[in-house]
DNA sequence: TATGTTTGTGTAATAATTACGCAAATAAAA
DNA sequence: TTTTATTTGCGTAATTATTACACAAACATA
């Protein structure tokens, strides 16, 4: 048990596919812990920012490159970690798991994305990391239309209705939550249709990412019901 | 220059007196920033919890006792401390100033109270910190009924009032304001009224702590405007 | 008893939210 | 080629919430 605090950071990266939240986990090849499931994440240098230092762990551990996480709560307790006083800063992300090649590291037995309905055993307090980080993610989505990046570039409005459905666990009235989407001027219709899948084709839609910023600024909240 | 990254941990403490906000800042006994005014806060020790060490250098450093202090956020640049790299876990609490009696410390030249418009220059990152806090603070006065922790066990209605007009730094409509605050049943009506003061005496009231959980539970968001 | 100051209260106009169902467009199957 | 299954696209009326707004009542003090 060494004698000083460590401090490490943490990362939950959702991913969202065939209307399916995920989250990126590795397996530990190393005590403690062993052969467990873990969040990626490790010990911070002592000349780097704390997000740099959750970037690289996350690509190192997984071959994952985010631009963006944002920090969501450091956990301190004493004794979640039996190697001796380890403190992290957890981080949370969201992206399109098909952008990616996954590779475990050398530290690292396996990576793999797990459905939020079907994780496995977690080590040390991540599954209590993991359960504040999807708190967060569904408050976020009730009080302000995010979820862009979990979807692709150009989207059908159902991939965005059925995000919401997914992660809110309940239904949505459709054309109310169209309607209010579209009233906030967060997306723009794009003249393209969906080619793909059954049914009738529709429109394409993109993130209006200058708009959503506007509307942030302003403080404008918004509400699904 | 250390070696090792040190935890620290720093409290953004507000009050409410006077219709005026503060913050409860100590005076640096020792370099760096000797002689400057700063959080109070300190390094965590090995075996204590974050929200204990918060809670102890608060207490050792200004007299002040609080018993719920939220995490506000993690500051972990490489160059916030010219000692070296420390990385702090900030956090906020908000008291009512008339309780305490303030006794700087070993450690602190001076504690005192500071009215938010009227900072003294600070060391480290503090002014950031300060400014986070700011700002989570008027976030949850707009989106939930707080505050009450600012104000006396009983207080008349203006004074509630007077807060978020201080706090938000806007007039507000006293009517719309009472009528939903009563609505939502976050204050109780007591027989007994203000002798005080000039004018025609006001009900006194009580915050109902057992009705604002419960609506937090049901996630009802409330808003000023 | 007049004056200054603060409290307490209602209503109408406007805006936002909710509930609700059916025709149009396509692909696949018959 | 017609039918069937599936998904998209859309409007309106009812309900609820929010806003704007002003004056009388209660007390202390002069």
């Amino acid at each position: 048990m060494s004698t000083a605090i460590k401090l490490s950071v943490d990362a939950v990266v959702f991913g969202y596919e065939s209307q399916k939240l995920s989250i990126l986990l590795i397996k530990r090849k190393y005590e403690p812990f062993k052969d467990k499931w873990a969040l990626p994440g490790g010990f911070v240098l002592l000349n780097e920012n704390l997000e740099e230092a959750v970037e690289r762990e996350l690509y190192e551990e997984t071959g994952v490159k985010i631009n963006y996480l944002e920090q969501l709560y450091t956990f301190g307790n004493v004794n979640r970690d039996p190697r001796g006083r380890v403190v992290s800063v957890a981080y949370f992300g969201l992206i399109k798991p098909d952008g990616f090649h996954l590779k475990a590291d050398t530290d690292a037995a396996a990576v793999a994305w797990f459905t939020m309905d079907d994780l496995p055993e977690l080590s040390f307090d991540h599954q209590q990391i993991i359960e504040m980080a999807f708190n967060r993610l569904r408050g976020k989505l009730t009080y302000e239309p995010i979820g862009f990046e979990l979807l692709d570039e150009k989207f059908p409005f159902s991939d965005l209705e059925h995000l919401y459905t997914t992660v809110l666990n309940r239904p949505i009235d459709r054309r109310n939550f169209r309607k209010k989407i579209i009233q906030l001027g967060v997306v723009d219709e794009l003249a393209e249709k969906t080619s793909a899948g059954t049914g009738r084709p529709g429109k394409l839609f993109k993130f209006n990412e200058k708009r959503f910023f506007e509307l942030k600024e302003e403080g404008i909240l918004f509400e699904i019901k």
